[in-house]
Parts: C-alpha cells; structure tokens; sequence
DNA sequence: CTTATTCCCTGATTGC
DNA sequence: TGCAATCAGGGAATAA
C-alpha cells in the first residue's frame, strides 16, 4: 500500500530517470477494468508521446509527471500499483508501458487494478480538496488543529481522510497513532491540546521515518527498482496483533475502525 | 456540511 | 485434503 513515504521513494529513485528524457510510445494493456481516468486512449498517447519530461512531484499519494508541452500525467498506486524501471521484474498485471527516447521503459503493474492514470492541463479540480503536505514547513500544530476541530468521527479515520491531510494510510495512521499514545477509536475533535502537539508530531516522525526506510513492504509494495523498503521492521503495531508491545509487554490488540483494521496497544494508548 | 457503509479487484489466508 | 468464504485496503459512491 503505497503512502506518502512509498510515492516519495518512487519519486526520488525515477526523476534522475525520467528528468530531460521524452516519451517515444505509450501502450495500453487491454483490460475489462479501465486504467485511464477521465481520457480515451487515443488522446492520452497523443498527449504523452513525443513530450519531455520536466519534472516529478508529490501531492499526497499522486506522483505527477510534468511534461513540456504543459500537461501533467498523474499517477494513483492505491492499493498495489507499481511503477517499474527495466531492471524490476515484471509483478502483477501489467497496465500501461511507456517507452522513453534511450530505449528504456517504465512499466506500470497493479495486481488488483485499483491504480489510475490521468492527464490534465491542470491539477485543479483534480487536486481541489486535498489536505494539507504533513511533511512540509507549512504543516503547523494550527493546521493539524484544524483538521481536527468538532470532528465527531474517530481521529484514525480523520488523519486518513486525504481531504484534512495528504498522504497518511493505514500503515502510518496506525503507527502515528502509537507514537502519540492516542486510542485510535478516540474522537477526533476529543483531543486535548497537549495530545494534539503528540499526534502532529507523531505524524511527521512516522512519516519521516517512512521515507528514511524506503518505505515499508509488507505484501506488495516494492519501489522503481522493484526492491523492498525496510520500514517494516521499525513498525511498534501495524500487523503486529497479539504480539508484546514493544514499550510494556502488553499484546497488542486489533479492531476495525472506519472499515479498516487498526492496531494498537491498549496500555500505551490512551 | 457531516459520518458510516458498500463496492471495486484478485491472490493469500482461513474455515469447515 | 479441497474448495468456498473471507480478508486486505484507497478512495469513489451512496446512504443517512
């Protein structure tokens, strides 16, 4: 489950890749389930073949290719997409191949499908109403604040809501949450100033520590060069039920929050 | 506006 | 052992 530490590794390993290089052919996998949103396939070879790259970015989840022609190709992993450079083995089903001006290709794989491609003049709508980037300066103890004021829903589903803030999944909710010592049932509009300093803090460590590993590989994820990430072997709860906390012992329990599993320690976490 | 639930998708895992 | 049911989860759609 590429989030936002999973797409940064992937953005940092393809932009000297990419950078300067121009697209010379794109091709669409047949398949019953569409992978271009919002564009036939005609248009969207049109507008990618031929352009040069200029840059590569990050919004939360969406890596976005800048092209010289003004254009933007978006790309959304979701659940298990991959975006391979020639010397990844092909895993999953593949989707789309783009063919670059020095023969090489980067290969766009997703077991189950989820994954989507755009190409926009422009990020907005698109883009309109996601939260805030946590791991930039602008992301303050006020914004975070913000996003949680009077919500009713528990703070889990408030921090993996994408429109209050960018590019957290179930993986770093989770262990944000533990770092902060916060129940992830607690509600999100519940929590005391102090608690509130924890979690925004919290969130940057996990995050950042997120993007040191390469991100975590716990079933799929796998980064441009299709290598594993390590931060799964920093994670204290997620996918760790009834195994001993790593602060007190206690075995870690697991329940079901906004249809998502959710792993906490029931001591630590108050 | 809010929050909660269902659905998409397919390979792995669980249950009888 | 074998096959069916369940699980995993990001985000859109839908319900309330």
């Amino acid at each position: 489950m590429p989030e936002l530490p999973e797409v940064e590794t992937i953005r940092r390993d393809l932009e000297p890749r990419l950078v300067g290089r121009r697209f010379t052919r794109v091709e669409i996998a047949p398949d019953r389930v569409p992978v271009l949103q919002g564009i036939d396939e005609a248009t969207f070879r049109e507008g990618v073949a031929g352009a040069r790259i200029e840059a590569l970015s990050r919004r939360g989840k969406f890596l976005i290719i800048d092209l010289d022609t003004g254009a933007k190709l978006v790309v959304h992993l979701r659940m298990t997409g991959k975006l391979l450079l020639p010397d990844a083995p092909l895993t999953g089903h593949l989707r789309a191949t783009f063919t670059l001006d020095d023969g090489s290709t980067l290969r766009f794989t997703d077991l189950r499908k989820f994954g989507r491609l755009w190409l926009v003049d422009s990020l907005s709508p698109l883009f309109d109403n996601i939260g805030p980037e946590p791991l930039t300066e602008g992301f303050g103890l006020e914004a975070l604040s913000a996003a949680l004021l009077n919500r009713k829903a528990a703070v889990k589903s408030v921090i993996l809501d994408q429109r209050r803030i960018a590019g957290i999944g179930n993986i770093y909710a989770d262990e944000a949450l533990f770092e902060a010592g916060i129940m992830p049932a607690r509600l999100g509009g519940g929590l005391s100033a102090e608690e509130v300093v924890r979690l925004h803090s919290a969130i940057r460590t996990v995050l950042l520590r997120g993007v040191e590993s390469r991100g975590a590989s716990f079933r799929d994820y796998l980064d441009a060069e299709g290598q594993s990430g390590s931060m799964q072997m920093y994670v204290k709860v997620f996918r760790r039920t009834g195994k001993p906390c790593y602060v007190c012992g206690t075995a870690i329990e697991r329940c079901r929050i906004g249809g998502r599993s959710t792993h906490y320690c029931p001591v630590c976490q108050r």
